[in-house]
DNA sequence: ACTCATTACCTCGTAGTTCAAGGTATAATG
DNA sequence: CATTATACCTTGAACTACGAGGTAATGAGT
């Protein structure tokens, strides 16, 4: 059921903490940031527009990014960086990611570790 | 805008791909696999039945699962086991699922691999 | 000049998912 | 006799990614 063309499963939440990753290291704007995860990734992860855009209002929103616009031949970019808060929330991400992904890896090789 | 109590982030599709990995080692009943992936995560994830229930339905409509019922002490149990179509959508999902990790871990950590 | 691809921003509707809450019924425990 | 555990199930709300589309300006090709 899932019928998707570019990413067909596992991608909730995965365009938010690769942006959040990307701004941390240096500003972008969101045409740049598609085309970077999808070199980033070596094709592996393609998102679209309706999805970085949408993402980068929001988290702007939340105080997690900050924006400044800047004229470059005679267009318009609006950079996006990483706030404290961000910085702070990618954390959080990162930490979520790694915990399913090791617990998912546990039951795909049938690792019985009895722990705790 | 997570607000979820549970399992916040990055679960599409785990689900399912749990369940399928299961049902390959051997059948079990619906029950037991909500508990069963408590346990083998180590409490990491936890799925409701009102996620278990109709993914097993819909994987049984597809053909990826097959069920026969059981009576166990008067009540009734559906154990469910992966056919040769549902192990093969576990092929499926568990490359999907290594694709995508390899691909955020690549971003998370700056690994910059020019490759191709 | 004219056309087309690229850059660069954006919004909307659809589809698909997880999730909590609730519903039914039997067996075991206190 | 009430409560918990077993065991099945559905439904409504919330969220998200995705594709398609819309607006403009620049640059290249012809």
């Amino acid at each position: 059921m899932p019928s998707r063309k570019t990413n067909p499963e596992f991608m909730t939440g995965v365009p938010e903490l690769l942006i959040l990753r990307l701004l941390t290291e240096r500003e972008m704007y969101g045409y740049e940031i598609v085309q970077a995860i999808e070199a980033a990734t070596g094709e592996a992860i393609k998102v679209g527009e309706g999805v970085v855009y949408p993402i980068l209002h929001a988290l702007e929103e939340q105080g997690c990014l900050s924006s400044r616009k800047k004229p470059v031949n005679g267009r318009t970019r609006v950079y996006y960086a990483a706030t404290a808060t961000g910085k702070k929330r990618l954390g959080l991400l990162m930490g979520e990611w790694q915990r399913i992904t090791e617990a998912v890896g546990a039951v795909v090789k049938g690792t019985k570790h009895a722990n705790a």
